[in-house]
RNA sequence: GCCACCGUAGCUCAGCCGGUGGAGCGCCACCUUGGUAAGGUGGAGGUCGCGGGUUCGAUUCCCGCCGGUGGCUCCA
């Protein structure tokens, strides 16, 4: 809430004519107060319980200035985020009768165009403003987080279904998971460097910041914008082998949606607002209201249960805190594949679970990630785990190794069970990748129903998956498992499905060049991604600069090579081998048998590239 | 959002206490035709992040803003 005082000798205002259509009704259109405070008044999102707050302010005031009459003026100019009108309405009216205890007050109508005339006594305190926090809203958070706090409890459970201590648990052998329990529980971090992953992204001509849009938006160059298309691809198609249906759903929705309107104010509001005349819209955080919404409508009945729709949420916004946003690992807009899962009961709920708890350790795989590389976690309510223990057990045993458990003794989410997968980075980081919930609260909301065998409607369960989570997180993981790899003396790479260049051709000459251009075409013809460094340099220049973009495979063709028709080819991590063609086609394929494939993101020759970055 | 640090050529960075700026890489030209991580010579390129202020004079000092990074908070 933001208030403008003044100290007037008087103030007089009159009513014209109605600025809204649902404006109070009025007895008095013109009104007179000598030797008073006037408070003109923005009332702003989230101020909804914010009127004892502001009246012991707008006391404070009147007392220093020993007033003994307060006049409440609705004033929207002084801010850009007006609460709506009846929110506003119900806040002043609020003031009214709290100050109404100790002071003479008047309140100007709301939502009418009045003029007004003010006589400002000019001393030093005469004027003033205050913007009053919605401190209520704060503290309404803080005391859920405390009691989260309070209620949740942490273990490690190992595959024999034992909970240990998280403090007395041993992890001499699982550095990471120490790692990630420090961050999840304590939070402690202890680096002071720029985090590996952006300055690859940038080096490799990936992605970079946009300084010309909002922080947390970013640009991808060529390279990236193929290794991002290919994740999103193979994504898709792992979902859709799954049998979800893909739908297509809004990015923006009404901010005044009822069933939008009770989710968003569970949380604080993070959102992107548009304004599209003077309606407003938020961007969406996820695809889950276009997908809701949707099946709202839908009719279905228990037979066709699980019914699985998918969409790839590009992009979903949220509008982090700034200090929050890194690199690809935290961004304000980010690709979200974001599928649903309708259960008819929780015993298909567990099924669908389980087995997309299996999808996304192989998803992790196909991206080089494996377990190891992420740690673990299990979170439920005290109730699903006494029903289910067994379950639970099961999904631990699956991963073979010790996963960190959270349980609370009540349920504060919309969820009652969850897993995430959650990368471990080069800076004792955590950041959530895959992760399923089930759902057991927003079915009712947006009264998603199906019919059961007696033909009655019913809620099903949802369950969220994002098999892999957000896209360019994907991207940050291998990224900062390439880093790390590094370290540890290892050639940095990404998986060669997901090379933007899987092979370079360097010719030693330039009389080789023709047979290096058909060497390039045979590859290109089926279905690989080569290009042929036709630069005037060295050849161990050129070697180094593919070096330096990762690339798998570097075949170098001179005399020799034309001569005895073979091919002799660096081979990433391994070294130089003489070959075939047929035996190099062998490996190639095996390489990238199953994945999508994608043409050349950028001229084959080398010498017609553009530099996006220095 | 708060606190701290950073912002000099396309990139990475140097520039002491105020006197209008340098290197390497990249780019362009020429020479060089090369065998598995940098061949040589020359040239072009800068409102020193933006806006104010102090000063005869600001890249340098001060304030504000923007952007990046780290920490706190947060992470539906």
């Amino acid at each position: 809430m933001r208030v403008l005082f003044i100290h007037a000798d008087y103030i007089e205002y009159e009513a014209r004519e109605k600025a809204l259509k649902n404006a109070e009704e009025i007895e008095k259109r013109k009104e007179r107060c000598d030797e008073c405070l006037v408070a003109f008044i923005s009332v702003e999102e989230g101020d909804d319980g914010i009127a004892p707050r502001a009246s012991k302010e707008i006391e404070e005031i009147a007392e220093k200035l020993n007033v003994e009459r307060i006049v409440l003026y609705p004033y929207a100019h002084l801010s850009p985020k007006l609460a709506s009108p009846d929110v506003a309405m119900k806040v002043l009216l609020n003031l009214e009768s709290i100050l109404g205890e100790k002071y003479e007050v008047c309140r100007a109508p709301f939502g009418w165009y009045k003029s007004f005339v003010i006589s400002c006594k000019g001393h030093p305190l005469s004027e003033l403003s205050k913007e009053i926090r919605a401190e209520g809203e704060e503290e309404e958070e803080s005391e859920a987080l405390k009691a989260e706090k309070k209620t949740t409890y942490w273990y490690i459970m190992t595959p024999d279904g034992e909970l240990h201590d998280v403090s007395e648990f041993n992890y001499e052998k699982y550095p990471n998971l120490k790692k990630f329990v420090d961050y999840e529980i304590s939070g402690t971090r202890a680096v002071t460097r720029i985090p590996p992953h952006v300055e690859l992204m940038q080096k490799l001509e990936l992605a970079d910041y946009e300084p010309g849009s909002d922080s947390g938006n970013m640009r991808y160059y060529p390279k990236g914008k193929l290794v991002k298309r290919l994740i999103e691809e193979y994504v898709e198609n792992r979902v859709l082998d799954y049998g979800a249906m893909e739908v297509e759903t809004p990015i923006m929705y009404d901010y005044n949606h009822p069933s939008l309107k009770s989710y968003l104010n569970r949380f604080p509001a993070r959102q992107y607002i548009v304004l599209s005349g003077k309606d407003k819209y938020f961007l969406r955080f996820a695809a889950c209201f276009g997908q809701f919404l949707l099946m709202h409508d839908a009719t279905f009945s228990y037979k066709q249960l699980p019914i699985r729709i998918y969409e790839l949420a590009k992009y979903a916004f949220r509008r982090e805190q700034k200090g929050e946003l890194v690199g690809l690992r935290r961004l304000r807009a980010f690709t979200m594949p974001d599928m649903h899962t309708l259960a008819a009961d929780m015993e298909q709920a567990k099924e669908e679970f389980r087995r997309q708890y299996e999808m996304a350790i192989s998803v992790l795989k196909d991206f080089g990630l494996e377990l190891g590389d992420y740690e673990v976690a299990i979170r439920f309510t005290r109730d699903f785990y006494e029903e289910n223990r067994e379950f639970i057990n099961d999904l631990v045993r699956l991963v073979n190794r010790p996963v960190l458990i959270q349980m609370w003794d009540e349920r504060f989410f919309y969820f009652v069970l969850k897993f995430e997968f959650n990368f471990v980075d080069a800076m004792n980081k955590a950041a959530a990748l895959s992760t399923v919930q089930i759902d057991v609260e927003n079915a009712q909301r947006y009264g998603i129903t199906y019919y059961d065998e007696k033909g009655e409607k019913k809620n099903p369960y949802i369950l969220h998956c994002s098999p892999s989570g957000a896209v360019e997180r994907v991207m940050y993981a291998m990224l900062e498992k390439a880093y790390m790899d590094s370290q540890r003396g290892r050639k940095p790479m990404l998986p060669v499905w997901l090379s933007p260049t899987q092979v370079r051709i360097i010719p030693v000459k330039d009389e080789f060049m023709d047979y290096a251009t058909a060497v390039m075409h045979d590859l290109a013809d089926l279905g690989f991604r080569v290009d042929l460094d036709d630069r005037d340099l060295s050849v161990s220049r050129k070697i180094r600069d593919a070096e330096k973009e990762w690339i798998p495979y570097i075949v170098v063709i001179g005399e020799k090579e034309i001569s005895e028709e073979i091919l002799t080819v660096r081979i990433r991590g391994e070294g130089v081998k003489v070959m075939k063609m047929d035996e190099f086609l062998k490996i190639l394929e095996e390489k990238v048998r199953g994945y999508p494939r994608a043409k050349l993101p950028l001229p084959a020759l080398l010498s017609m590239r553009p530099k996006f970055r220095g």
